[in-house]
DNA sequence: TGAATTCTGAACTGAATAGTCCAGTTCCGG
DNA sequence: CCGGAACTGGACTATTCAGTTCAGAATTCA
């Protein structure tokens, strides 16, 4: 059974205690779950052992605060980008936006990367990837409802197959670019998701 | 510089070092690179730790070389599956098959598991996950070149492009269905990597 | 056969790391 | 202002793991 960790009851504890998560999402953000320790956390955060295991059970605890926190920024950046959404030249644009950013700073796919590292490693932390994917796919099912709504797009096409498909494309052309350090895969993958999806354009 | 790993002389030697490949890449295939040690490979194995850094300049060397092995594995099981492929159904027919076989046992994509795992952590590693997966995409490729042969693909359709997306679709339908530990995501990305080909058919 | 080479076993080292403990400090309601 | 609860610091433990060492066994080949 998993020893209790106590939330912050003051707004000195919650401060204590987002910093560490913060520093952490850092610290994971360039070096992987598995490549940061415990101890690179405290240093980065300027905490204590004991302030940690103060907020949390143990590492898997914290490992979970830390992706919860970069799947919920994520989605904060993606709504952003894809809340306006509603003609496909405005997607087009915005996955190629997507691909030139990556091509600027090859960090591949928040969430994504952490869910190959942490799947079957941390089930808590894999339960935190399943929903900020669900929210990245239902922006994309959004954006398809609103295509359909404009007439843009034929009524017999399912929003949620092809914002799946198209979140597949993704992330398989991030990892071929991110094995590969060479954007092209990706390119490629983002042109045939778009392909498919013109395919049931009006 | 790295230290001097000898290679086998002798025919025991030579059976030595693979067995212990051949037990690494198993534990490395139930539990991820990270999630494998030394010491449980050299149990697996029934081997020293000496005979180990007889054959293998340090970790790093040992990893690599069991990347290349799955991947070489995989890629004879791949060839085996497609070397015969020339029309559209056959291609729809194999995929239909893989699905099935990753509903039965999900042990996600050999080489794309081992991709995201090692890509930037073991150089020597990554590039051996990218010969696969580049062996992969011919293997893909061929089959286009066969359709296109028999005239059941149109002369516009790029073979190159066609692989890359097709790929980069069941990396990416593996990847949320191994998070979602449920299949119907990789189902949906190759339903839509095969009419993205269809539609390129004559 | 016997010397040189190749290969093997097992104990050892040192560093990193997750997790524990407890005394001390700060904060808050009454 | 005081008693208890929330919070903090940092030293300590136990374990795991990569890598070393070296004596000696097996193999090769002249």
């Amino acid at each position: 059974m998993r020893v209790m960790s106590s939330k912050p009851k003051t707004e000195r504890g919650r401060a204590s205690r987002e910093r560490i998560v913060e520093r952490a999402a850092e610290l994971v953000a360039e070096h992987g779950v598995q490549g940061t320790s415990l101890d690179d956390v405290l240093v980065a955060a300027g905490a204590s052992k004991s302030q940690l295991y103060h907020y949390f059970a143990d590492r898997d605890d914290l490992v979970e605060a830390v992706v919860a926190n970069r799947c919920e920024q994520a989605i904060v950046e993606l709504t952003q980008l894809l809340k306006s959404v509603s003609r496909l030249p405005e997607l087009e644009q915005m996955l190629a936006g997507y691909v030139a950013s990556y091509e600027q700073s090859p960090t591949g796919c928040p969430i994504g990367t952490l869910a190959s590292e942490v799947a079957d490693r941390n089930e808590g932390a894999r339960l935190q990837t399943v929903v900020g994917f669900a929210a990245w796919e239902r922006l994309f099912v959004d954006v398809f409802e609103r295509m359909r709504e404009s007439g843009e797009l034929r009524a017999e096409a399912s929003s949620e197959s092809l914002a799946t498909a198209l979140l597949a494309s993704l992330q398989g052309g991030i990892l071929l670019s991110q094995t590969r350090r060479d954007s092209h895969s990706l390119h490629v993958a983002v042109e045939a998701a778009v392909a498919h999806i013109r395919s049931f354009a009006s």
